[in-house]
DNA sequence: TCCAAACATGACGTTAACGTCGTGTTTATA
DNA sequence: TATAAACACGACGTTAACGTCATGTTTGGA
């Protein structure tokens, strides 16, 4: 529950690389943090809850500029938000994409098991002389 | 129903690049297809159908050298393959990561789920005045 | 206060999966 | 048979997402 951590610290919370964060600071998908003159970064516990959201995002295949174009509304409370609508329009579509990725994973999954009965129905087969 | 085209043919047909079609064959994606010394390529059907396995994989999130290790097992009867317990191994393997990707995909399926769900509260409770 | 550990920044390196170009050969059609 | 279209092959280019130095500054504990 800390929220004035340093990137060593930020890093190894949320189980990334310093060269990532900063990799990901530049490119902006995550605020970035510095403190008057002495040029050190600081940052906070939503920091490492954004890394770890965009590792989420990551597996399911979006690239960091995709990423970039969604994250924060997964750090905003909705009373905030001016065009409602059409962040409601957006995730809805992240919903479809995602209900088609797990389809397609399940067909996947379907098509490996076939062929697993297959080669075990050989080698049972084989096996009784 | 060709079973004898050359590398424009085929790359039409499965919607890729003839670059695409030379890099998978260097790869090893795909089988070489030369014939006697003129120095063409001669592809057929199967082909076709293993480039279109091969972009199926690839929207699974699979990289090229994860997916040379399988492509074989859906192009060939299991009567025909010498080491059947490893290539069993290979293919439970891949269960597994499939049924933790689903895993995946679900949780975050939840996540969006919730944040949906926060959002049409905020505008149902805003909009009773 | 001193000094090792942590941090900042810039620059060059790396891998995957191709794109693009140049040049030379083969095929197919008028 | 001539010649444009298709093909082969090598080589260099490209993008994303970082890794890996090198070098200089800041922090924190004995």
């Amino acid at each position: 529950m800390k929220d004035r951590m340093r990137i060593g610290d930020l890093s190894e919370r949320a189980g990334v690389t310093q060269r990532t964060v900063r990799y990901y600071e530049k490119m902006g998908l995550i605020p970035p943090g510095e403190r008057e003159g002495n040029g050190q970064h600081y940052y906070t516990d939503e920091t490492v809850a954004r890394l770890r959201k965009i590792d989420q995002l990551k597996k399911l295949g979006l690239s960091l500029e995709e990423i970039r174009d969604v994250i924060d509304l997964y750090f905003m409370d909705p009373s905030g938000v001016q065009p409602k609508q059409k962040v409601l329009g957006i995730l809805k579509q992240h919903l479809a994409e995602t209900d088609q990725k797990i389809e397609g994973l399940q067909q996947f999954r379907t098509d490996l098991l076939n062929h697993i009965d297959r080669f075990e129905q050989w080698l049972k087969d084989a096996e009784q002389h």
